[in-house]
DNA sequence: GTCTCTTGGTAACCCCGGTTACCGCTTTAT
DNA sequence: ATAAAGCGGTAACCGGGGTTACCAAGAGAC
């Protein structure tokens, strides 16, 4: 599968799952390896919430989100994957063989998929950075759990303005400037903090009417740092 | 560290990150892993939220409760442990090099930590076991990161009753009968849903005089398992 | 025994935020 | 260019559930 790693070796090198494998290696694990590359369209689903899982997802091209649906069928952004990222990988090595979540193409897609035997189990070549793989994985995994441990963090926090104060406070650490952009556009950050659109729409005029921020479609800005802070308790 | 070996032989031999070493090979890793035992009181933390993590945790001896505590100052439950648990194996193989949630003694308990490295990195000794280790905590890890979509189930769950019906059908599931234990009382199972008390109180007396369920102090009945499910939505 | 602490049921109050519906603006398709 | 779809602000309605406060029943402690 030499194919594969010519084609899409920038996406490959990126991958944090073969992260600190230099490109000959990774050339003779991928032969190893030999995953077989599918294609997907925009809206296609990647994989299914409750199907039968038989491997680690690895996306090469395009963008995928992760949506999870709960008993009462609201959908629920988990994640917004890009070319290099995996998927999959915490239902991939635990008991339950179904995925947790589905995930959904936002444009046009390619992917492979590892069954996981392959990464824990030796490899017949006893290629020297397959042991890599698993220590890889672990940390891979370990910041999976991590991040729903932030998720968590979101979801319990009760009041509206609590939750849209965290995540504006996240999004300001993260691009560090009082004016950003916001990464998702309203509905989508109402799936992400579990609340209604229009209730949204509403508490965030509040807030810009109080002059504790200010926006213009995804152009946001913190106006009153202090007061957004104390609006988390 | 023989000492740690033969004293708590069963809560080791039951601890999922030892699984598949058998008796004699633990002996040898454990001297090799050479952890220090300490010891904690009732309501002593083994661990606080924000501090710095230098190692995983092992729980011998006592019972244990991992708490979260959000930007707001509420509680919230993450987990039960005993004997043979482990705990801050997400944060400790992640990048984030701070405790997560605290962990708080519910009774006088006894536990040692083991630093990262000890696990991933290659021991002078060559333990046959070792290797082990690491695909043991992949699968934990996994399996942690999977809880954790469990919990954020629970709470996407926006209605009361959802709630309640949810936690109730999964203790009925893992138990086996309709009638059953709730392991958690009152003010632990709001904690645990992330609902106020009084509010769990009433809407569980309401689902009683509707005659969904019935119960009397930690002892409950399921009347109406297709009612109970239909909540959920 | 009585005192105290914990646990859990009950009731009144009222606010936050979900629901629905509508409308204007922007983007994309044909 | 015009239609169609997507996005986001606004308003009215109202109910679920948080808050507070009080009380009853057990459970130890002494």
């Amino acid at each position: 599968m030499i194919k594969i790693f010519t084609e899409w070796e920038r996406p490959l090198a990126a991958c944090r799952l073969f992260a600190g494998v230099n490109g000959e290696e990774l050339k003779v694990m991928l032969e190893c390896l030999n995953p077989a590359v599918r294609s997907y369209r925009k809206d296609e689903y990647l994989s299914v919430q409750g199907d039968d899982l038989y491997g680690l997802g690895v996306l090469l091209e395009g963008e995928a989100m992760v949506v999870k649906e709960n008993a009462a069928g609201e959908r629920v952004i988990m994640a917004v994957l890009g070319a290099g990222d995996i998927f999959g990988e915490t239902a991939a090595f635990s008991r339950a063989g179904k995925w947790p979540a589905s995930v959904v193409a936002q444009g046009d897609c390619k992917a492979f998929f590892l069954p996981p035997h392959k990464i824990t189990g030796n490899c017949q070549r006893q290629c020297p950075s397959h042991r890599r793989l698993i220590t890889n994985m672990l940390r891979i995994v370990s910041d999976k759990a991590l991040a729903l441990n932030k998720k968590v963090e979101y979801l319990t926090i009760r009041s509206m303005r609590g939750k849209i104060s965290a995540f504006l406070l996240e999004q300001y650490e993260k691009q560090g400037s009082a004016t950003f952009i916001l990464p998702l556009k309203r509905n989508e950050m109402a799936e992400f903090l579990n609340v209604a659109r229009p209730s949204l729409s509403r508490e965030m005029c509040r807030m810009r009417d109080e002059g504790i921020i200010d926006f213009h479609q995804s152009t946001i800005k913190i106006k009153d740092l202090e007061a957004l802070k104390s609006m988390i308790e």
